[in-house]
DNA sequence: ACCTGAACACCGTTCAAGT
DNA sequence: ACCTGAACACCGTTCAAGT
């Protein structure tokens, strides 16, 4: 490689050639940064130290850089099931297809724009086809037949993946006084019982309320056991 | 005002003056009929017949807007849920939960970029706070802790409010040819192994692979059972 | 082959002006 | 009180021109 000035070194290396991949990178970059909706195609540009319109030398257009952005995001996903230590399927199928999804769901964790998009392309992404693939493989292995594998798709859903199915987003949830906690607790009876019942609990307060990682595990061995029982009845 | 032409009758109403709900009943309709992306402020102004800059008088901005047809979506699905049929939860808490979430499932069927749009909106609305806590009322009666009804919650997510939960989206998924469709075969053998058992069940073809209303109900099912199971154990 | 500047058709939104 | 036209700061994208 050539040699490079300290500005270089800071902020842009123009010396390096453009191409799909640094494009992609950086757009997924930007989103870690700044958040989705900051990536445009002209502060892409600027993050990769060119003109909005040198973008579309590498890139057909803005969707193709979120297909691009989308599979960055899955490659990593993918790569991180392959790492994960797991039994094979044929022994137990149920810690196999656990350890996977649980590895999944630490990359999205990283990106925590990618499962809004990732829900919202539509598009059959080969990379998803392909881990969906892996999914049924890893089912039939411990003696799935194709069906109850379909409906096992369909009921894990993109959870297969690793995504959180959170109700709602942290932050912004505790009431600002006492009154209108106790406004709350008149209109929202059962979910303020369910608050109370919590904080006694943990007296902490209601911090830990919702421990995403627990209800996360709760929801996959719930399904994962409804799944093992319809299996070993011959579903 | 001026005097009206024929065109005014049949297209718009000038007459009855512009107001929060007939602004928002008009992004819906709009969104029904042409697009969540089509949903802009010029085009929804133009919907009522009045120049983009008038509806900031009775919302506050773009925003707000998605805000309210948010809301108008989720009236509609408290009403399906208030008039589904249904069992006392007292008798039967899961034959009431699933009847409610299949109400509320036929409306998001009636708005399809509704999921999109409300999985998107992170703040919390008071619409959906309501409902979840009608869903917790529903769970006590039925027997549980407050504590399982929390953890029912999360595994239920926004299942709960009968979002689908799709893997694809319906279309452009069959293989062109039969060369390709080998070559898929070749790269996803599970998954093309699923698809032919499935065609063996039902000779006329591919069509109906997925029946989405069957996965639902049967992933319903699987998560209800599960729960039951827990609350039986005193979870 | 790769990058660019100017331009176009769209956004959401502000503001001063109309009635 | 309600609506409007012009304008501003942004988009994604096209195109002809540069090297």
């Amino acid at each position: 490689m050539s040699p490079r000035t300290d500005a270089d070194e800071l902020t842009e290396r123009p010396r390096v050639p453009l191409s799909r991949r640094r494009v992609l990178r950086a757009a997924v970059r930007l989103a870690d940064r700044d958040g989705l909706e900051s990536l445009t195609m002209r502060r892409l540009a600027q993050e990769v130290g060119v003109e909005a319109m040198s973008l579309y030398h590498h890139v057909a257009n803005k969707e193709a850089v979120l297909d691009g952005v989308v599979e960055v995001v899955l490659d990593e996903i993918m790569t991180a099931v392959r790492e994960a230590e797991a039994p094979p399927p044929e022994r137990d199928w149920r810690a196999a297809l656990r350890a996977r999804i649980l590895a999944a769901r630490d990359v999205l964790l990283r990106h925590r724009w990618a499962p809004g998009l990732l829900g919202a392309r539509t598009t059959m992404n080969p990379v998803v086809i392909a881990y969906y693939d892996q999914v049924v493989g890893l089912l039939r292995a411990g003696g799935f037949s194709f069906d109850l594998a379909h409906r096992a798709l369909h009921v894990l859903g993109s959870r297969a993946l690793g995504f959180a199915q959170e109700l709602f987003q942290p932050g912004e949830a505790q009431p600002a006084d006492a009154a209108t906690a106790e406004q709350m607790a008149d209109r929202f009876p059962n979910l303020a019982g369910m608050l109370a019942d919590a904080v006694h609990d943990d007296p902490d307060g209601t911090l830990g309320f919702c421990d995403d990682q627990f209800e996360f595990e709760f929801a996959l061995d719930l399904i994962l056991e409804g799944l093992e029982r319809r299996r070993a009845a011959g579903a």
